[in-house]
DNA sequence: CACTGCGCACCTG
DNA sequence: CAGGTGCGCAGTG
C-alpha cells in the first residue's frame, strides 16, 4: 500500500501537470513532488509504482512516451460511453460503480481499447462485453502490463513462438492485432521505446515527431482496440494450442510490470512462486489440492453459514472452490451478500446488496469496482478483492478454460 | 532557470 | 463535433 500522503501528492501532481497541459511523466512528477513536498525522486518513483499497482495511477504509453494518469479521472471520463455501450448487458445494476471502474483499468487499462494508446491498458477497458468475465480479467491486465513500456518486449516476444504470441497478445493485445504488420511493429518499437534514450524522436524533430504521433499511437491503439474483442477468443484458442498458455493467460493479469510479459509462461509461473499471490496465480492444471487450500479456505467459510437456497452453492458438506466458482453464475444478490457476510465482511456485504451485485456481476468486477464502486473502505475492499473476488473469478475461469482445453 | 499558462494540432468516439 | 492530450512557446518570478 502506498502511503496516503504520497498518494495524494502524486495524484495532485498529475492533476496539476495535466491542467498545465504538461505531460505527467516520471520526471515532471518527481520534480514537482520534490519541489512541493521535498520528497526524494526515488521515493516518489517507488510510491508511484505502488499507486500503479493499486490502479490509483495508470501508466500509459502515449504518443511514444510514458505518461501517467489519475485513474479516477480517466475512468470517469473516457470510458463511460464505451462501457455504457459495451457493458450494459452484463454489469447490470452495478453499472454505475463498475462502469467507473472501468477503469481500470480503464485505464490501464485502456486502458486498452478504452482509450488510445494511453490507456493501453488502462485499466481496464471494458470490452464489448458479452457476458464473459474473461474480459474483465484481461481488462485489468491490460491496464497494468499492457500499458507500459513492456509493449516493445511483447512485440519482440510475439515474433518468437506461437505460444508467446498469443500469450502476449492476451496480455497487451499487440501481436494479435491484424493491423500490426512487421513494419508497423518496427515503427512502434522504434519510436515508442526511445522515450528515455531519446533517439529517433529527436533527430529530425518535425518528422520524427509526426512519426511518433502517428505510428506508435496508431498501431498500439488499433491493436489494443482490436484485441479487445479478440482477447477472450485468443485466450481460449491459446488454451487449446498451448497448454501452458492457459495458465499464463490467467496469471498475466497479475503482472503489472513491464517486460515480464516477455517471459515464457513457465518463467511467469516460476516468477510467481515467490509472490504473495502464488496460490491465486497458478492455472488449473497446477492447482493441486494443497495449493488450492487458500482459495478453498475462503470459500469454505461458507459451509456452515450458507443457506441452502442456491443449488450450486451448497453441496452437502464441503464444496470446492471450483465448484463454487462454477456456480457463481447462479448466485443471486442474496448469495453474494451472504457470502461476504460469512467470510467476515458483513458491513461491506451491504454494499453488494446496494449495488445489486449478483454472481454474474461479481465475475465482472474489477479491482477498481471493488475499491471505489462499492463505496466501502479501502482496507476491507482490498481484502475482498484480493482474497475473494479474484479468487472466485479465477476459479471460475479455470473451470471455464478447462472446457476449451 | 524553473515554473506556469495556454494556443494549437492531433486523436478518438 | 466534443473532449482529452501534450508540444512548444511566451510570460513570470
Amino acid at each position: 500500500m502506498s502511503e496516503p500522503r504520497y498518494r495524494e501528492w502524486i495524484l495532485d501532481t498529475i492533476d496539476s501537470l495535466r491542467s498545465r497541459k504538461a505531460r505527467p511523466d516520471l520526471e515532471r512528477i518527481c520534480r514537482m513532488v520534490r519541489r512541493r513536498h521535498g520528497s526524494e525522486p526515488d521515493r516518489t518513483c517507488l510510491e508511484l509504482e505502488k499507486l500503479i499497482q493499486e490502479h490509483a495511477v495508470l501508466k500509459v504509453n502515449y504518443k511514444g512516451s510514458v505518461s501517467y494518469r489519475n485513474a479516477a479521472k480517466v475512468q470517469r471520463g473516457r470510458r463511460r460511453s464505451e462501457q455504457a455501450a459495451g457493458k450494459k448487458s452484463s454489469s447490470s445494476s452495478s453499472s454505475s460503480s463498475s462502469s467507473s471502474s472501468s477503469s481500470c483499468s480503464s485505464a490501464a487499462c485502456n486502458v486498452k481499447r478504452a482509450s488510445p494508446a494511453e490507456l493501453n491498458n488502462s485499466d481496464s477497458a471494458q470490452g464489448p462485453a458479452d457476458d464473459d468475465p474473461m474480459e474483465d480479467m484481461e481488462d485489468e491486465l491490460s491496464t497494468t502490463a499492457g500499458m507500459d513500456s513492456s509493449m516493445d518486449e511483447e512485440e519482440e516476444a510475439s515474433l518468437d513462438a506461437p505460444c508467446m504470441q498469443i500469450q502476449s497478445s492476451a496480455d497487451s493485445g499487440i501481436s494479435l492485432s491484424p493491423v500490426i504488420t512487421d513494419a508497423e511493429a518496427e515503427v512502434t518499437r522504434g519510436s515508442a521505446t526511445p522515450s528515455k534514450s531519446g533517439s529517433s524522436c529527436h533527430s529530425t524533430p518535425e518528422k520524427d515527431r509526426a512519426a511518433a504521433r502517428v505510428s506508435p499511437e496508431r498501431t498500439q491503439t488499433a491493436a489494443q482496440r482490436d484485441i479487445g474483442s479478440l482477447e477472450l477468443e485468443a485466450a481460449l484458442q491459446l488454451a487449446a494450442i498451448c497448454p501452458s498458455a492457459q495458465r499464463s493467460a490467467l496469471t498475466q493479469e497479475e503482472e503489472p510490470r513491464a517486460g515480464e510479459s516477455a517471459l515464457t509462461p513457465d518463467q511467469l509461473l516460476s516468477d510467481r512462486t515467490g509472490s504473495p499471490h502464488q496460490d491465486e496465480a497458478v492455472g488449473s492444471d497446477h492447482l493441486e489440492e494443497g495449493e488450492k487450500r487458500n482459495n478453498v479456505d475462503d470459500v469454505a467459510h461458507l459451509q456452515g453459514t450458507e443457506t441452502a437456497k442456491n443449488g450450486g452453492m451448497k453441496k452437502r458438506g464441503l464444496f470446492k472452490a471450483e465448484e463454487m466458482a462454477q456456480d457463481l453464475l447462479q448466485w443471486s444478490v442474496a448469495d453474494v451478500v451472504s457470502y461476504f457476510s460469512a467470510v467476515g465482511f458483513p458491513e461491506q456485504a451491504v454494499a453488494f446488496r446496494t449495488q445489486e451485485i449478483d454472481g454474474k456481476s461479481l465475475l465482472l468486477m474489477q479491482r477498481s469496482d471493488v475499491l471505489t464502486g462499492l463505496s466501502i473502505r479501502l482496507g476491507p475492499a482490498l481484502k475482498i478483492y484480493e482474497h475473494h473476488v479474484k479468487v472466485l473469478q479465477r476459479s471460475h475461469f479455470q473451470e471455464h478454460c478447462d472446457v476449451f482445453s
